[in-house]
DNA sequence: TCATTGACTTGACACCATGTCAATTGACAC
DNA sequence: GTGTCAATTGACATGGTGTCAAGTCAATGA
């Protein structure tokens, strides 16, 4: 699986995130990647085992290509626990519409294949923990509101950050990026700021 | 397709609510549905077009199995925007459980089908006008806080209210329907009420 | 120069769910 | 009895994923 040729496999996952990118996530199969990357359909079962083994794959490499560690490094090293919220969740809103694609596609996969699930919901685990992170130096600096315990901030704050609530505000409701991320960073703050 | 028996109809309609609220929406197949109406899965296309159809139809069924309209009285002659609020989320909050395994299957079915798509399109804009309502009546009072236009306000209640954010809290963070409807409300007044 | 190896191709096929079709059964009505 | 209508049975088309076997072709190396 991982002896073939490298610049292959990686000439598939940068066709897998381009077709993804561009159709939305949706009705993209195994043969609309194939044709993309210049290859058999087959072909592309010698790097990769199944179509969410690909869809993982793509995600992981979508990550590292977009440095997401780097993009974070702001939130890390604010100085409060409000501008570090406010720091995670621009950060989180620039990042939703770069990987959306494939992550719907993965969303997507989920329905029916168990480790398409645990792949997402072990991606949506690390987002959490930046939600962790920003209620916890809420509480640090003793500006949590008082009505919070730290885990139900945890959820609330987590829930707000879905996924589905940006496709829908952006997608359904027409609001752009911009949009987005003050109106979460406002109502985060509203939330969770005591003040 | 409507000439037929109806007591079968209903009785396949019946069996598809209850093997999707079991399962939860999911996994569920046309070979399973006429097991549970015992009847043959051919039988069940004689009644509905296709598995889509099928769903389409029992969403409606279970609305008017449990008397949506009557449901919404309360929030309907609330006397101000406030308890108009409450009272729409209140009521919201107690129907998702109810609806969540067809909605499920619905909302999944909207990956591949451009008609459950639109049918579910059409469940969302009857919940919004809900918020529309709630959000309209907030300003008649002149308590809408003074930060929202209309339209703007409208989406984000709508959003909060989606469907996704009670299955992201109560399946994956384990809050009761209590918890979440207790949440929204209190979220949604923080959010637009003037006080 | 010839044989081997490894990546890829081609084409056939199994699987599984939806949806279609044709022939048949069995009950009830006139 | 004959016709009608709901339902049954079993076969089959379709479309996507994933598997398998045989063949191509270029690079490598004795």
């Amino acid at each position: 699986m991982s002896s073939e040729n490298i610049e292959t496999r990686t000439r598939i996952l940068e066709a897998t995130v381009r077709v993804l990118e561009q159709s939305g996530g949706r009705g993209v199969r195994m043969g609309d990647i194939a044709k993309e990357s210049k290859i058999s359909r087959q072909a592309v079962y010698l790097h990769f085992a199944s179509r969410t083994d690909l869809l993982i794959a793509a995600t992981r490499y979508l990550d590292e290509k977009l440095d997401v560690d780097r993009r974070l490094a702001p939130s890390r090293t604010a100085t409060t626990g409000v501008e570090r919220l406010r720091l995670y969740i621009e950060c989180w809103g620039n990042y939703i519409p770069e990987i959306y694609g494939v992550g719907k596609a993965l969303m997507m996969a989920c329905d029916t294949d168990e480790a398409a699930a645990a792949a997402w919901k072990d991606r949506m685990l690390a987002m959490r923990d930046g939600c962790r992170a920003a209620i916890d130096a809420l509480q640090a600096d003793g500006t949590l509101a008082p009505e919070w315990t730290r885990p139900k901030a945890i959820d609330a704050l987590w829930t707000m950050l879905l996924v589905p609530n940006w496709e829908h505000l952006t997608i359904e409701c027409g609001w752009s990026t911009k949009q987005y991320t003050r109106w979460m960073q406002t109502l985060a703050r509203r939330t969770f700021v005591d003040e």
